[in-house]
DNA sequence: CATAGGATCGCCT
DNA sequence: GGCGATCCTATGT
């Protein structure tokens, strides 16, 4: 089952981003099919965030996809190499998102190999939200895309995320501060990232 | 216009 | 543990 509006838009993004665990991040591109398991995720949480891109009302070209309905991409270039991939949550208008860090790879493994090039190392791990969007093919012409409306043409691009009921253990679920987020004070300490173990 | 630095990664020692 | 890669954004002159 493809994840509805009504899980993107609720208003608590530290929740999303736990629930987010477990779920499956699909990829349909240039008709290559990918997909695996969100293992881990972090919560910005909007206005009131010093570590979110939108903190304190910022709102540029960039972050203008954090503005909109829960259920969208919202993928940037970090470090001028990598694509991170975000999930905008919450109602429009309000810029709360989660950061997808890392996913075990689930079918596709050899598409995943050949994006990875030579470099094999990691890739059954999927770990850091630079490689997720390396293994999944997904790069910044994607920030914007809807993940719960199909588009007309069935052959076209499309990222979504499944619930296919995988069963996860929370007892290895841990919950964490978040990384390389040091400039943002106080809201560094915030535990706002989740890791399955 | 110039410049610094970032929600990173992999390779080096 | 350190550093280079590489480019967009924000800030300052």
């Amino acid at each position: 089952m493809i994840l509805q509006k009504e899980f993107y838009t609720r208003q608590d993004v530290v929740q999303v981003a736990e629930d987010l665990i477990g779920k499956v991040l699909c990829t349909s591109i240039d008709g290559i099919f990918t997909c695996g398991m969100i293992t881990e995720s972090e919560a910005y949480a909007g206005i009131r965030d010093k570590a979110s891109h939108s903190w304190n009302g910022r709102r540029t070209a960039r972050t203008d996809i954090m503005y909109r309905i829960g259920g969208t991409a919202y993928v940037y270039l970090c470090y001028g190499i990598h694509s991170l991939f975000n999930v905008v949550t919450s109602v429009a208008d309000d810029p709360q998102a989660v950061l997808i860090r890392s996913i075990q790879p689930l079918e596709g493994i050899d598409d995943m190999a050949y994006r990875a090039g030579k470099n094999m190392k990691g890739i059954r791990e999927g770990r850091g939200p630079g490689n997720v969007s390396k293994l999944l093919g997904i790069n910044v012409s994607h920030t914007g895309l809807s993940l719960t409306d199909a588009p007309d043409d069935p052959a076209k691009t499309r990222i979504w995320i499944e619930d296919r009921k995988l069963q996860i253990n929370h007892k290895r679920l841990r919950t964490v501060p978040r990384i390389g987020v040091d400039y943002a004070g106080a809201d560094a300490m915030l535990p706002y990232r989740f890791v399955l173990e």
